[in-house]
DNA sequence: CACGTTATCGCACACGTGTGCAATATAATA
DNA sequence: TATTATATTGCACACGTGTGCGATAACGTG
């Protein structure tokens, strides 16, 4: 007994020709109703299971949907795969999922994976360290389907689903303000990324909008780790009349501010209020809890994979690119 | 220009057959070494990349490994899956990630459709639901490689990697013990699940080892969930004589057991002391910070994949199905 | 009864890659 | 020079599935 049953083990089984076999397991009309019966009566008996790298083959397109992440153990990356496959899987696709690690250059190495094992599509958010967007230009010039998430590449054309960074920041700094904080600081991430710059956006914004000062000083340019949180904390508190707030641009940054400003004896909210951005699960649990903006992650996972199946499925699609924004929220908690 | 150049293309602007083509990019010595040049050049100059769909169905096996886990979203399983993507693109291979939602249904629709997109192997974490087993069987006795993992099926022979969850939960209870509490109750998982009954016995003995006397009274036999951990904590606190010390099965439960303790007007750790199990991100920050036992995530993955891929490239190993157990520590905080 | 129509099925070839063996060319040996 | 060994390449077929078209038989119509 073969391992794996074939549409020619059913042809034979039957005395019938395997392409009948084929097309009555795929409803073609030109096969007679009872002959279908007996086709698949026999293909579940046997427990066939139809071949797609044969199918993908010849089809000229598969199954399957690549996934290229940052870090999959990141709790917001996660929850975004965890949507990814809920609308995937529903659709009949499954999903191949990698992670750059930050780099650029693996980046680069599972987007050849991917191309080699002929996904039908690809979602992507990008790496910290990725400075040029050749490999995805090409990509997409060669036919590749892409929807970007969440870290896009600004100067491409292409379907995109971020959420409204720069709103978000808008609320979070409004709302420091308005709690009476004045000299406000910014945690800020990396230039190259545009989930930082629209963050900062915000920030500069309704700093302006309320009549405050732009300080330069006040803002660090770190990255978007908890390490990162810390250094920057440990510069702006340096400063000669330091800020009396911070808005962070990610909730690991501001948890490693956490850390440094218990460290100064600083107490959260007299001393300094904080607010930050992603709603981590820890935010719920620091103390005091971290009011936070809350990006809707799963969300982001399945809309993405949405629109890229939409695109998979009507490749006319491509020509009118679309972002879509998802709105955050604010989640008002202790520390502001 | 098509879009994906194929080893014929290469044939046709050399004037050479593909087949020799295809022997040049592998290095086959029956090659000129100058048309191997040639070739290799015009190969990288085309950009041309191999189709591994068709290598697969000509190899009769594939480079993807199925990874399938009850829920991504939960840090456990996404650091565990983080570990696997890491050894598996080192290793050339590429994953195929998908969840049961804790649904034996689904985890029986997600194994199939890795069959039919031919996986090299399956790494499995079972879901909470899984009553038996024999869609594993079959799929073994098919001749499928598999590796279970934290959530193994007890009663099927094949490969896996657990942490010594009996030992961890021993150590877990009599740090509780050592720390002073007598009237030690214990928040646990399914019955269904070995990882469940594991940590059960080493809380028994732990208790048995210090002549304290077992009461079936203070167990709550619930689930995984935080939302288990509150309604078992009520419970526990509903009996007379209630316990003073937690073991909860793990950090979730214990988290929503503390939500009840506050509740009741409870101090941990004065009142009733608590000790979790996995080392969830969240037990750190929570107040006071949750001692808990560490179970290496990432590692798991790592070696689970390991252990695949080994079993993959020598498919006589399958003969000697190996379990193998990684160890937990103790991590000491607040909460005992 | 001759013809066209329709229902049903088989054959040849294709997708991109890999393998065994035959074919050819080249070099080495007697 | 004739013969054999060796190096290099091409051909046929295969993996499992899908598609266009032709073949056959059954049917209905005038």
């Amino acid at each position: 007994m073969k391992s794996h049953p074939t549409i020619k083990d059913i042809a034979a089984k039957l005395n019938l020709h395997y392409t009948t076999v084929s097309r009555a397991l795929r409803d073609h009309p030109d096969v007679n109703p009872e002959t279908k019966r007996l086709v698949k009566e026999t293909a579940k008996k046997m427990n066939y299971q139809p071949n797609y790298l044969a199918r993908s083959l010849k089809r000229q397109k598969s199954n399957s949907i690549g996934v290229l992440v940052p870090e999959i153990k990141h709790h917001f990356f996660s929850a975004v795969i965890s949507g990814i496959e809920e609308v995937a899987s529903r659709a009949g696709y499954v999903i191949l999922v990698a992670q750059s690690n930050e780099q650029m250059e693996r980046e680069i190495l599972n987007l050849n994976a991917f191309i080699s094992n002929h996904v039908a599509g690809v979602l992507v958010s990008i790496s910290q360290t990725t400075k040029n967007s050749k490999h995805f230009e090409e990509f997409i010039k060669k036919g590749g389907n892409i929807v970007f998430f969440d870290r896009v590449c600004e100067d491409i054309e292409a379907s995109k689903v971020i959420v409204d960074d720069y709103n978000g920041a808008f609320k979070a700094t409004e709302y420091l303000i308005k709690k009476g904080y004045r000299k406000i600081g910014h945690l800020a991430g990396t230039k190259n990324l545009s989930i930082s710059l629209n963050r900062y956006r915000g920030y500069v914004d309704a700093l302006k909008k309320y009549g405050l000062n732009i300080n330069e000083h006040y803002v660090y340019w770190g990255g978007l780790q908890e390490q990162d949180g810390r250094e920057g904390m440990k510069r702006l508190l340096q400063i000669d009349d330091p800020p009396d707030a911070i808005f962070a641009v990610n909730d690991p940054v501001a948890i490693g501010a956490y850390d440094v400003i218990n460290e100064n004896g600083l107490k959260i909210p007299d001393d300094i209020g904080i607010v930050g951005f992603s709603n981590n699960p820890i935010s719920a649990f620091v103390s005091p809890p971290l009011t936070t903006i809350h990006q809707p992650a799963f969300e982001m996972g399945s809309t993405a994979c949405s629109m890229l199946i939409d695109i998979i499925h009507e490749p006319e699609m491509k020509k009118n690119t679309e972002t879509k924004v998802l709105q955050t929220t604010l989640i008002e908690r202790k520390s502001a």
